[in-house]
DNA sequence: CTGAAAGCGCTTACAG
DNA sequence: CTGAAAGCGCTTACAG
C-alpha cells in the first residue's frame, strides 16, 4: 500500500501538501500542485490510512452504535437511519451487537472507546441501576432511552408513560374488558413506565382488568409465554406489547391457538417498525420517531459542546391504527 | 485519557513492559513487575489506544461486514453469527449497511480498508459484472455468494441451483399445477441459478406451469407486486421465493386478497431465517447454514494464507417444512 | 504557497 | 528480565 510519502515523492512535493490536498486544508495549495498530487495519488492508487490520520488528528470521523439485538427490527431500523444520518455528516457508523448480553455490551463499548469513536449511541440491555456507573472515558454518549439521574450521558426518548396510556386508552375505547400487558424484563428501561401508563388509562375505566407479564424482548419468548396464557381460563381480550418484537410472537401464538385477530384477541405493538405493515394481520402500534431519533442523536454528538453537560430530550410518538386492534 | 507512558511512569518501568503485559508477550515479564503495571493501569483507568496499536503492529483485530440491508432478517442473522464467530477469535466485527446502494457499498468497503480491517466479508448489491473489478487493496475478502471467475475474493455459498430444484420438486410433489417464482433483480447473484433449478424440477413434471417475476429484495416490493399478480386471471397456485424477505410480503398480500395459505396459495421462502417460525402461517423455507457460513468465513479470513489464492466452497442447505407449503 | 520536523500512542527489534 | 529508541502513516504548528 502506497503512503503519503510515496505520493509526495512522485508529485515532487512534501507529505504536508499531500495532507492539505486530501483534507482540503487547513492550508491552501496551488492549483498546479494539487493537480500533481491528485495525479500521483491516482496512479499509485493511494488511500489515506485512516488509522494514522485518526491517531494524529485525534478524530476518527466515526460513531459507534451498540444495540441489544441487531435482529430486532426496531434496532435494525435504528441502525439504518443512523447510518444515513452519520453518512450525511461524513462519518462512519460502526454497529455493535450486544447479543442481549451485558458483558458483550461492555466489551463493545470499551472497544469503540479504544477505537476513539467521536461519539457513542447506546441502547443498553442493562437496567438503570447498572447504567449509573457507565464510564466512557470522555467520549460523548447519547442513550436512546431514559438514563438514571447523575449519569453523564445524554438521552433521547419518547415518554413511555404517555405512550402506554394512549395505547391502553385506545383499547379501552374499543370496549375490551381486559388488557394483557406484555413488557420486557422487570428493571429494564421503560418497563415501569409502560405499567404506569396503562394503569393511568384504566383508572378511568374501572371495569377493565389488566394483567402484566414479562418476557425477554424476543418474539420466540413472547410466543412461548402466550401459548400458556392464551390457553388459560382468563386469557386477555387484548394485549398491549411494549415492543413490536414481542407483538410478532403474540400474533403467531394467537394463530396457533386458533384465535382470530382482532375478533378474539386484539394486539398492539410498541415500536411501530415498518414490519407492522405486513404482518398477518397488520399490526396496530405505537410508533417511535426513528428517523428523528437518529438525526437528533448524531447532532447531539457532533455539534454539542460536551462540557455543557448531558441533555435529556423527549420526542413525539404517535399511534398507527391497523387491523390488529379492531380498527 | 492516560497513555502507556503514564502507566509506565507510575509503575516505575518502561512503555515496552506495559505493552508486554497488555499483550501477554512477545517477551516475558517478571511477576512482580506485571503486578505493578496492572495495579497502575487499574488506578489510572488505562485503556490501550487501539488505533495506535493497530498503526504500529499492522493488525487491527477487526473484520468488516458489508451487507445490502441490515433490516433484512437474513443479513441480521448473518451479522449476529459473525459477531459471535469474530468474538471467539478476539476480533471485532464492524457492520456496514449498504442500504441497497452500490455507491454506499463501495464507500463502506473503502472505509473498512482504510481502517485496515484484517478481513472483509461481503454480500454485495452489485451484479456479477461489477464485481469483477472489486479492488480491496490486499485485504482478504470472502463473499457469501458466487463470485465471477477471475476475482481475487474467496466465496462461500450454497448451490442455488440444487436448492431451487429441491424446493420446486417439493411443490410439484404437492401436486400444485403452477409455480410462481419470485426472485431478486435480474443480474443479481443467484437469480439465474434459481430459475435454472426450478426449470430442472419442472422438466420432469410437464404439466406444471411456471412463471417468473422479479422485485427488489424487500417484503414491501414483493407485497406490491403480488397484489397485482394474485388479482390476475392466472395467479399461481404456489410461489417459491428466492428470499424469506420476499416471502413475508407474499404472505401479507395473500391475506389482503383473502387467500388462505396454503389452501389457496402455497408459499416457500429461500433463506430459512428463524423468523419463518412465527409468521402466520409459519413459512416453509430453504435454509442457508448461517452459523456455518459465519464460522467458515472467519476461518478463511484469519487462518488462510492469502497468497494461496481464492477458494470457492459450497455449503449444505436443507428444506424446512412448515405449514405454508401444505405440509 | 511550501518544506522540515515534531508528535499522536503504541510495538518491537536492538542492546544490555 | 528490562530500557532506550526507531518506526507505523498521518497532521499541523513552526519557519520561511
Amino acid at each position: 500500500m502506497p503512503t503519503a510519502r510515496d505520493v509526495a515523492e512522485r508529485a515532487g512535493t512534501s507529505t504536508a501538501v499531500v495532507s492539505y490536498v486530501f483534507n482540503n486544508g487547513p492550508r491552501p495549495v496551488a492549483a498546479a500542485t494539487r493537480e500533481r498530487v491528485l495525479q500521483a495519488a491516482e496512479e499509485l492508487q493511494y488511500r489515506p490510512n485512516v488509522l494514522a490520520r485518526a491517531l494524529s488528528a485525534g478524530r476518527t470521523l466515526s460513531i459507534g452504535l451498540v444495540v441489544p439485538h441487531i435482529r430486532n427490527p426496531y434496532f435494525a431500523a435504528l441502525a439504518e437511519q443512523l447510518e444515513a444520518a452519520t453518512r450525511q455528516r461524513d462519518h462512519l457508523l460502526l454497529i455493535g451487537d450486544a447479543g442481549g448480553d451485558a458483558d458483550q455490551e461492555r466489551a463493545h463499548i470499551s472497544s469503540f472507546i479504544g477505537r476513539k469513536v467521536d461519539g457513542l449511541i447506546l441502547v443498553s440491555v442493562r437496567d438503570q441501576q447498572a447504567l449509573i456507573s457507565l464510564d466512557t472515558g470522555g467520549v460523548p454518549v447519547v442513550a436512546l432511552h431514559q438514563m438514571p439521574p447523575g449519569s453523564s450521558a445524554s438521552s433521547l426518548s419518547i415518554s413511555s408513560v404517555d405512550a402506554a396510556r394512549e395505547a391502553a386508552q385506545h383499547l379501552v375505547e374499543h370496549g375490551y374488558e381486559s388488557i394483557g400487558v406484555l413488557t420486557g424484563p422487570i428493571g429494564s428501561p421503560g418497563t415501569d413506565e409502560h405499567l404506569i401508563g396503562v394503569r393511568q388509562a384504566v383508572a378511568h375505566a374501572p371495569h377493565t382488568r389488566i394483567e402484566h407479564r414479562a418476557t425477554p424482548v424476543s418474539r420466540y419468548a413472547a410466543r412461548d409465554l402466550l401459548r400458556t396464557w392464551l390457553g388459560s381460563q382468563n386469557r386477555p381480550r387484548s394485549v398491549y406489547c411494549a415492543t413490536d418484537e414481542q407483538a410478532f410472537g403474540v400474533l403467531n401464538a394467537a394463530w396457533e391457538a386458533g384465535l382470530a385477530v382482532p375478533d378474539d384477541l386484539a394486539v398492539m405493538g410498541g415500536d411501530g417498525t415498518q414490519d407492522c405493515e405486513v404482518t398477518v394481520p397488520p399490526l396496530t402500534a405505537l410508533r417511535r420517531p426513528v428517523a428523528d431519533l437518529a438525526s437528533r442523536a448524531v447532532e447531539l454528538l457532533l455539534d454539542r459542546d460536551p462540557s455543557e453537560g448531558p441533555v435529556h430530550l423527549t420526542l413525539e410518538h404517535d399511534l398507527v391504527c391497523r387491523v390488529s386492534c379492531g380498527c
